[in-house]
DNA sequence: TGACTATATTTGATTGCGCGTATATAGTGA
DNA sequence: TCACTATATACGCGCAATCAAATATAGTCA
């Protein structure tokens, strides 16, 4: 088994590190849209990247610092890979993903994120090329 | 008036700066000792400078950090500056200090903290030198 | 006023982070 | 096998954050 997927997994019991770990993922512009987006359901990278309106290379780096962090979780489904909020096993996680739900509903930024997902709709249905 | 205090506090209207602002300062070791600290009260600098076992200008230098994030207030008493947590004005913000309250209360480093705070008091009660 | 104490800030060096660019990898289909 | 697509990673640069040490500020008391 080569993927490490479950060593990466924040652990019940958390030390300062792996909380600043998460605190971290969530303090950069770029991630915070990201989790934002997800937060509305499973998403491929080239949705992400037209959604952000970022180069491919900055969103895929982004990911894999969630993915470090224990907050997203990638499926592989030919050559598209679906990325999906990890589900929270410590209360801490939990109160994080609960920002994304609750909190920043009125941060201007993160809700046109959502209204152009929402126009927009995610290749995943269509499983056409991405626009 | 000479003091902004007024000006650094997070608005109610939150935008992806502020946001950011406020993680950040959740995102360093120190910091978070910090504010674990004060969520259980008043203290002052020496008091924390006591208990953590760091430096007087790598304390202050935080909680400058920390004062301009919103996060929390200083209140003078001759020559002691004492320090506490701001009253959170937007869910965020609340949830952050939730998360001290309750979600950390099993990371170690933080409860050992908080029992070294517990047997040693604080310097305000009684109104020693520092030890 | 001057000595003293608690706290704040500056300085200069170092480290970490995010970026764009280029390149590598992995899967598909001919 | 080869061409093509989606995604991931390596490299090098510039900027921001952190630190220790030194110094400045502000308040107290004699």
């Amino acid at each position: 088994m080569k993927t490490r997927e479950t060593a990466t997994v924040t652990p019940p019991g958390m030390n300062v590190k792996a909380v600043n770990l998460m605190f971290r993922a969530f303090s950069d512009h770029t991630r915070l849209r990201i989790l934002n987006l997800l937060a509305q359901g499973e998403l491929c990278v080239c949705d992400i990247t037209a959604i952000l309106d970022q180069s491919q290379p900055k969103v895929s780096r982004h990911l894999a610092y969630l993915r470090r962090a224990g907050l997203v979780r990638a499926r592989r489904e030919g050559l598209w890979m679906h990325y999906h909020l990890a589900p929270a096993n410590h209360a801490f996680h939990k109160n994080l993903l609960h920002c994304l739900d609750c909190c920043f509903t009125d941060v201007p930024e993160l809700s046109r994120d959502r209204a152009t997902l929402d126009q927009r709709g995610c290749c995943n249905g269509t499983k056409e090329r991405c626009k």
